[in-house]
This record gives C-alpha cells, sequence and structure tokens, in this order.
DNA sequence: TCAATATAAAACCAAAAGGTATCACAATTG
DNA sequence: CAATTGTGATACCTTTTGGTTTTATATTGA
C-alpha cells in the first residue's frame, strides 16, 4: 500500500520509533548513533529507521561507510492534515492548542 | 502498556478505525451500523472499536441490546501534543496548517 | 411465547511486526 | 596491507494484528 498517510501513521505507532524522531529533531545522527540510544541490535534500529523513511518523516544519506538521517518534518504534514478534520469537535482549535502546547514547555529545548 | 498516548497512536494507525472515527463524527453510531460500512464482519468491527476506545478516541453506552459509540474527540490531544514538539520546525506552524486545512476542504461536511 | 436481532466472547488462522543472529562488503585507520 | 568499523541483506523466531467462524446471551417485536 503506498498511501502516503497511512505509511505515516504506521511509522507513528511504534514509542521507539516516536523517540528516534524526536532525537533526530535535536541532530542528525548516523544509525550507529541512534542505537547508542536503545536496548537494540543496529539491525533492529535499521529497520525502524526503513520505515520511518518510507512514512516520509526522515531523510537519509550515506557519507562513507556511514548514513547520516535527517528529520523531515514536512512528513508530519499528512498526519496533521487528517487531524485537522476534527478540529471543528474542539473549542479551542488547532490554533490555540498550539499556543497550550508552547506553554507547556517554555524551555523545551 | 498503560502509555495513554501510545493506545491513541496504535488505534489510529488502522485506515479502517481512522475512517471509523471520521463516520462517529457524523454521528453516534451502533456497531451494526459501522459494520455497514465495512467489507468485514461484525466481530472484525466490533474489536476495532475496542481498540478505538482503548486508545480513548471514542467511548461507548449500551442501550437495550445495541451499542452505541461516540467519538470522543479530546482523545486526540495526546496525540496532538506529542506533534506540538515539532512545532518548532515549521514556518508556518499548526496555527496557520490549521488554516490551510480549513481552505482545502471548504464544504467537508 | 417465539423468532429475529445485536452484541459478546472465544477459538482459530495467516500475515505483519519487532526482534535476533549471521554473513558480506565497503570505507577507514593503524 | 590488515584490522576495524558501519552498513546492508538474509534467514529465522516469537508475538501481535486483523480477520474469520462459531456459540452464547440478552432484547425486541409480532
Amino acid at each position: 500500500m503506498t498511501d502516503i498517510a497511512q505509511m505515516a501513521f504506521r511509522a507513528l505507532s511504534d514509542p521507539s520509533r516516536r523517540e528516534m524522531l524526536r532525537m533526530l529533531g535535536d541532530r542528525d545522527l548516523t544509525v550507529a548513533q541512534v542505537s547508542d540510544g536503545f536496548d537494540m541490535t543496529r539491525a533492529a534500529v535499521k529497520k525502524h529507521l526503513i520505515i520511518l523513511e518510507e512514512g516520509g518523516l526522515i531523510r537519509s544519506r550515506t557519507q562513507g561507510r556511514e548514513r547520516i538521517n535527517t528529520l523531515h518534518p514536512d512528513g508530519l504534514r499528512p498526519v496533521l492534515d487528517w487531524l485537522g478534520w476534527f478540529d471543528r469537535f474542539w473549542d479551542d482549535r488547532l490554533s490555540d492548542l498550539k499556543a497550550t502546547i508552547e506553554q507547556k514547555d517554555p524551555s523545551d529545548d
């Protein structure tokens, strides 16, 4: 199935993969560097990264013998688009929620 | 695992379940009524509804011999909270994106 | 009452998911 | 060059997922 949104939702459904996205939000990382943050083999991490890339959430480029993984935030758009449909059910909509979120973690840098 | 956000993400990872949420966005539905919209048995639909309820995305109440399923939009908040972390990576943030979404489907009612 | 209907619950099954171990190979480094 | 390191690719294993079928039970309606 090549449904873009589906591949993104699928990629987000695993907690390890979501954590990887956050790690990559701080800086680009090689497969080995990502693996350092998890209690699983590199092979397993590699598979997760493939799924994240298939979901459009990261990009990767090979540099020498290493593969550099980069967060691709735009890949979250299909997810936000889908969630946007439910906007009409909130009094404080996505726009206000954004402010709420930013308030919640004022120094989360 | 009782992680709220995880259960919500999990519930959203299946396209049939996402479609069910949209159906329930229009009106409350019994299990049988939801089943009418899908090419699968009631038992299968029922399981999906259980997962949606575990994810906090719907509520259900029994009325006579029927079970009425209701959308519970607040259940999406943990998901939006998580996504909010990535807000800093967009120039047009969630707030602007919301406008974009509303533009895209002006008569999607 | 009796038949039909809606849900519930359990057993079962194939495929997908998440993980491991292993081997191969290219790129680096001493 | 030789040893090490990082990745890639398989094969394999176990658990979860998404589905079916079957059986049971509670409501409803004629």
